[in-house]
DNA sequence: ACACACATGTAAGGCGTTACATGATTCC
DNA sequence: GGAATCATGTAACGCCTTACATGTGTGT
């Protein structure tokens, strides 16, 4: 048995909490997963495919009386592919911020395009952690014992959080030092 | 004029801060920029070739005496674009995490399926703060005043200490609910 | 003699985004 | 009637990793 693709690990999960179409799956990530983990149509369909190909996935289309669709549900291979990649040990995460890099090759630049990239990077952060957080009060409801996703969107805005204060502080300990 | 690729940013930028082979370049991104912006040598010797046809970086053999091996250096319009990226707005940064991705689909798995993910988690974080720990302890020497390559070395270790503290606690809180 | 670090490169293949193309239904 | 949403897909292109191929110099 192959390793799933990437983006075939989102969509069995997606189909197990109830997505049903490629659109679904996108609209699910993008108010979910999309902080750590995307996927775009370029790569759902073509894999929904692939999916069904392998017979981890069963397809039905759905034209008559409704808009054109095709309605797709786990297969019990599916379901035991799922779990076996739940359940196995992966890899490290990837983190690649471009704003860091420039902060890295600051040495290059006067203490004034320093601090300028710092607050655009502060600023960035801070647009994406009110999204996350517009995330959060739309989600809490069905709440009886543990909510991983709900823990999944808490992760992300505490690291966010991190990632703005860390900004903050290094903004004014520049601008102190600049003082001197 | 067209946008530096991704690789050709930090090739220009070490460049800039004394490489001049693309061994070099990949040597130190290994133990500098890696945790947010890698570079493997697939990518960086082609991108080399292009900057120079681009006269964004000059070439020099150096065969006669030494290991045959190829100085680079960057050339003043080389300069002027690492510039003009370095003060431009830039994008957001990614993150990509396969073990958040298992703990958002936790409702599928049990609790201590869903402990041991957890545990896996924060083992792999630590390994990663360990690292980021020796290379600092490699890195404190030459400090006059602010030194950014550090400062990014320190942004490193506090998110990864932050992500590694944030399984910890989440692992106790499980286990506390686990006890109901 | 052997291992390791220095050094350069290519090829194949996978992953991903963006833009494009198309069309139906629903809501105002 | 028009806009937004639902819905499916493809094509082009860019980025990246891995594995492979090759060879020299240095230290033990």
């Amino acid at each position: 048995m192959q390793e799933l693709s990437p983006t075939a690990r989102v969509i069995l999960g997606m189909l197990r909490l109830g997505a049903r179409t490629g659109y679904d799956i996108k609209r699910y990530t993008d108010v979910s997963t999309r902080f750590f983990w995307g996927a775009s149509y370029g790569q759902i369909y073509p894999e929904l495919r692939r999916l069904g190909d392998a017979g981890l996935v069963e397809a039905e289309d759905e034209p008559p009386g409704g808009r054109r669709r095709r309605l797709y549900r786990l297969t019990a291979a599916g379901e035991r592919a799922l779990h076996d990649w739940l359940t196995s040990p992966g890899r490290e995460f990837e983190y690649r911020d471009e704003s860091l890099l420039k902060l890295f090759f600051g040495n290059v630049l006067t203490r004034d395009e320093v601090l300028v990239n710092l607050r655009r990077m502060r600023e960035t952060t801070e647009t994406a952690l009110a999204t996350l957080r517009g995330i959060e009060r739309n989600a809490r409801r069905d709440t009886d014992g543990i909510d991983y996703e709900l823990l999944a969107l808490e992760y992300g805005i505490g690291l966010t959080a991190w990632m703005a204060d860390w900004c903050k502080a290094t903004e004014r300990r520049l601008s102190e030092a600049a003082e001197d």
